[in-house]
RNA sequence: GGACCCAUAGUUCAGUUUGGAUAGAAUGGCUGCCUGCGGAGUAGUUGGUCGAGGGUUCAAAUCCCUCUGGGCCCGCCA
């Protein structure tokens, strides 16, 4: 949009200044000064030529300024139209002030009438997004939710800017976790069933199952036995066992995606890991790492009988064991291949489940009933993982090995992102952590974490109580709605909002704040708008923005033309909290204009049209981002 | 022991990629603003040796080095 060809023509005219006195090549940067006094876009260059011209930055800049002034008189024409004024400042900075009736009806026109359908960034690229992937035998904590909440987040933002995404969910169906649990059922004789029938079943065997199994294995070690022969005929195929586990895992796995399809992530595929183990894929990638002598067998030393791959950053790892059997590390190989198109994709898929958003959500299959028109899934010129920052090594272990097998293996990325650990107040609420610890990592394991589930409901009936406090007339079905989108916007954007390699420190009482830098306060904006425009009975948007001329209407359409760049920039840096942070912004300058300004009530009809056009700009844009990270606009709230 | 990550206001965080003008929000505390288009808002105030030290530079929260503190990974676990 407009900012971007007025920044092209600063540059432009600095360019030619400098050509009159016959600098070439020299690099500079033309950035946004920290202070609106100093005008909209800024030059550092006068700095950089202090030694070449021996003279200080404020006289450069001063006599580049001239140069261009004396151009631009004489070619009125030729460039400079976004620009309304340049000037060099007593710091050495050349400050450029925007044309804000040009920029302000070229916005206008962008999104009123072409309704931001300009965002073709993809072209139809083929990315594969896996994210979720939480083992199947317990809920999900605000650890996972902050996985698929990136996740959901990276597929809504390169959906929107035109690349063919195909979501995944990897179910670690035959791993040690779900061993646990058939110990719980199998052996100690846990009920099949919950005792309270109201309690999800992946609660359950989260909550009861799992951390009881854990604590006994310290008293009774022969239930570690016990586990481990069910891991192998858990791998093996043990028809009885699989057929068992594979009925609680799908249990768990379903009431797993209740609580995603809640914050409204959705998927493509289920792919499941015991699948790829016992079909041919996994066999073939160990045959061709083989062939490929990417992998050794071990003839003496700690690892004899291993098959093992020398990473040049992390030394030996071991890929198959002596007894055969396959490391984590190993079953994921395959599906790296899969992925990046470096094997072949030879499941047969049916249709697992109607998702909220009314597409089919698709799974891999054993059986050969495949015979049915469905997507390709496989592969993708660009793949994307997300799992924490914990994985780094065994993801770039993973990469490693992608890169020995083919030199033109599509991209593979590891997403990585920091932990969520709780906060001392919220891990002691608990009964965890001492005084002087800042922070507890959460754990599955020992049942110290806080559930998904917990924190949604515990927001929604606080968002339920403001709701009813501010608006009596909103009841019933239309109430729960409504609350339940201000729940999950709270809690999806505190999970974005922030930088991904950081650690979140979970605060259970901030997170449930619908106030500030939040999400409710994105939706608050939203709702201001819309309520604005209903009373307008506007029909069409033709404001003349020429008749906007205050402060901070120019912010916001200076804010407004920056909507493309915001969008670049996120997709090149793949950085989600930008597209948060433009519309918490974007929110906040609204709210000021709001407070400050009359709209429906000014006088000058020609101002207040243009005014309710400025409006429902704000509202499609602030649509469109709040979409982006997952957050439904509400009407009303 | 080796690898990687982090450190900015009482607290939670932006800003570091690409060095630049008086380091910004939110929250907490205090004080204002609805006979105004919705107060989930807004205005003000309080609060900072940008972990420490050195270096590069006209210029460092930002780049480089050293150190300190914290985290995480390094298994024939997943």
């Amino acid at each position: 949009m407009s900012f971007k060809k007025f920044a092209a023509q600063a540059n432009e005219v600095i360019k030619f200044a400098l050509e009159e006195f016959d600098i070439k090549n020299k690099s500079y940067t033309i950035t946004e000064p920290p202070k609106e006094d100093f005008g909209d876009l800024s030059c550092n260059v006068a700095f950089l030529l202090t030694k070449e011209l021996q003279k200080s930055p404020y006289q450069i800049a001063s006599l580049l300024v001239e140069q261009y002034r004396h151009y631009y008189n004489q070619n009125k024409q030729e460039f400079g139209y976004y620009i309304s004024s340049v000037a060099a400042h007593e710091s050495g900075y050349i400050n450029f002030k925007a044309n804000f009736d040009l920029i302000g009806n070229e916005i206008s026109s962008d999104i009123l009438e072409n309704n931001l359908s300009f965002l073709d960034l993809g072209k139809h690229k083929k990315v594969i997004v896996e994210h979720t992937s939480v083992n199947p035998n317990k809920s999900l904590h605000v650890g996972h939710l902050r996985n698929v909440v990136i996740g959901d987040t990276l597929y809504r933002i390169l959906k929107k800017t035109n690349h063919d995404v195909t979501v995944l969910n990897y179910v670690d169906d035959s791993g040690v976790q779900v061993a646990d649990l058939l110990v719980g059922f199998l052996y100690l004789k846990f009920p099949i069933q919950p005792a309270d029938k109201n309690i999800k079943f992946d609660k359950y065997c989260g909550n009861e199952i799992y951390v009881k199994v854990n604590e006994l294995y310290e008293k009774d070690p022969t239930l570690i036995e016990k586990r481990k022969s069910l891991l192998k005929k858990l791998e093996l195929g043990d028809p009885e066992i699989n057929s068992f586990a594979s009925k609680i895992t799908l249990k768990v796995l379903t009431d797993q995606l209740v609580t995603c399809w809640r914050i409204k992530a959705r998927y493509d595929l289920l792919n499941f890991e015991s699948h790829i183990i016992r079909s041919d894929l996994w066999k073939k990638t160990f045959e061709k790492l083989q062939h490929e002598k990417i992998i050794a067998k071990e003839t003496e030393g700690n690892n004899i009988g291993c098959w093992t791959f020398d990473s040049s950053d992390e030394g030996t790892k071991i890929i198959v064991r002596s007894d055969n059997t396959a490391t984590y590390i190993a079953k994921d190989i395959p599906y790296a291949l899969l992925k990046v198109g470096t094997i072949e994709d030879i499941f047969n898929y049916r249709i697992f489940a109607k998702q909220w958003d009314d597409t089919n959500l698709w799974s891999s299959t054993t059986d050969n009933s495949g015979n049915v028109t469905r997507p390709i899934f496989f592969p993708a010129e660009y793949s994307i993982t997300v799992i924490d920052s914990r994985q780094t090594r065994l993801q770039n272990i993973i990469k490693e090995i992608l890169n020995k097998l083919t030199q033109k293996a599509n991209e593979y990325r590891h997403f990585s992102y920091g932990p969520v650990l709780l906060s001392s107040r919220t891990a002691k609420s608990l009964g965890i952590g001492g005084a002087s610890e800042k922070s507890v990592q959460m754990s599955g394991r020992k049942g110290i974490y806080i559930d998904a589930d917990f924190v949604l409901d515990t927001c929604y009936s606080k968002a339920k109580e403001e709701t009813m406090k501010r608006n009596p007339e909103i009841t019933g079905e239309d109430l729960e709605k409504t609350s339940e989108e201000i729940a999950i916007s709270a809690i999806r954007y505190s999970l974005i909002k922030n930088d991904l390699e950081k650690e979140i420190k979970f605060d259970m009482i901030d997170s449930l704040s619908l106030e500030g830098n939040s999400g409710p306060y994105l939706q608050y904006a939203y709702a201001r708008c819309c309520r604005l425009i209903e009373k307008s009975n506007a029909k069409s948007f033709y404001g003349d923005m020429n008749y906007l001329s205050s402060v901070i209407e120019n912010r916001i359409i200076k804010h407004l033309s920056k909507f493309t760049i915001i969008i670049e920039d996120t997709i090149n840096a793949m950085e989600p909290k930008l597209i948060a942070h433009y519309a918490y912004e974007l929110a906040t300058l609204f709210n000021i204009f709001y407070e400050k300004l009359p709209i429906l009530k000014e006088i000058d009809t020609n101002i207040s049209a243009a005014r309710i056009s400025l409006v429902e700009a704000v509202r499609l844009v602030l649509k469109v981002n709040l979409c982006l990270v997952g957050i439904t606009p509400l009407d009303r709230m």
